[in-house]
DNA sequence: CCGTAATTTCAGAAATTTGTGAAATTATAG
DNA sequence: CTATAATTTCACAAATTTCTGAAATTACGG
């Protein structure tokens, strides 16, 4: 391996981690390197730059085209493939959300929902299932929230993310204009918003920031 | 292994699920059935019914137990160690989240600190520092996030997460009692908050602990 | 203490995963 | 079509991880 001391730190450091995720240290090495160079490489230079067989840097290129983290393009009066990593790490963020929940998130919770269709004949197997009903209701509540904000804008996410613990005053605001309690969640006033007419005994609005 | 069949297709899933962690297969297995089991388990049993030795169950327990996704206890006139999960399963999100931050997360902030305080010798160099420096802030971003949310409680955290992308709202609802953000939120003079009463789906009541 | 039950450790066997070079395939220019 | 460059495939070697049984350790009642 032949880098610049602060690039391989980087690089090496990738390479145990990957192998930490189902990644093997090869690809994360690879991904590490294209991640960090201003431009393309083509698998020719990973092989100088990391030391591998060209065979192992073909397979790792395929494995990280196979998770969506790479793209492929090429340079004219050149047949070489070159690679890159997306320039915005918001794209790499969603990418990896994405595959992750196709790969490991969508499969469990098919698993679950055969496993729930299933009549128990058990004690045993009865319990289980509302272990897994609670898991998959949990995984639900948790993949429909990521669908949703998915889509948001990365600047927009930004902010909403330094926000943190603070959205909880969303309750509040939301109490207050429409007179129902943090418990109640239905979508109890489908049309007119309560604030227009309504006269008696609202709250106070949330003090402080 | 003797297992009834849907206990059986969830301590399998697992298993493999598991391997695409870092966690291995056994670990998984036994995971998952302890997460089924209505009562604590010794390692005698775990071995009846997964059919792996003695001491890689032994091993499997201590794994669990360092990612503290397990807990001892002891039953009264009984002298072998028993294991259950936690029945509350955002406690179990919250564990896996907190250690796989510690043990992922965590260690790279520290190594992308360290090489960003770095001098660059060269273009390479520089231009690898600003995508580590991308890459710190996002992470600091994220993290930032987490530590502050994962205090709320589980059934408010519920609400909040199946508000989804509605959410943004709260920025029209800010900037409406506030007059000015601290930071540069949305400029674009967003109507009075007169629909947030609509704010949420209609699903069951969340179920607390 | 002693005896026994429970658990842990550990060296090495078994299994799995990763990495390689040689050969095959694909693509392209002439 | 042929020659050559680029890439991929694949059988097997190397390395790593997982799993086991035997031995060691720990815990505890008598």
């Amino acid at each position: 391996m032949n880098l610049p001391p602060l690039i391989q730190t980087f690089v090496l450091h990738f390479g145990e981690m990957g192998s930490r995720w189902g990644i093997n240290r090869t690809v994360g090495q690879i991904y590490a390197l294209l991640f960090l160079s201003p431009d393309p490489l083509n698998a020719e230079q990973i092989v100088q730059q990391l030391g591998f067989s060209r065979s192992n840097v073909s397979m790792g290129l395929k494995e990280l085209q196979a998770w969506n983290l790479v793209r492929l393009q090429h340079l004219p009066d050149d047949r070489r493939d070159y690679f890159t990593t997306p320039g915005d790490l918001w794209e790499i963020l969603r990418t990896l959300a994405e595959e992750r929940k196709k790969r490991e998130v969508d499969p469990t919770l098919t698993m679950l929902r055969e496993v729930l269709m299933q009549t128990p004949s058990s004690d045993a197997e009865r319990h289980a299932q509302t272990r897994m009903q609670d898991m998959h209701d949990l995984i639900e509540l948790l993949t429909r929230w990521y669908d949703d904000i998915h889509r948001i804008e990365p600047s927009r996410l930004a902010q909403l993310l330094s926000l943190g613990a603070k959205v909880q005053k969303i309750f509040e605001v939301k109490d207050w204009l429409t007179g129902g309690g943090p418990e109640r969640t239905g979508r109890s006033v489908p049309a007119a918003p309560a604030d227009s007419g309504d006269t008696t005994d609202r709250r106070r609005p949330p003090s402080g920031s």
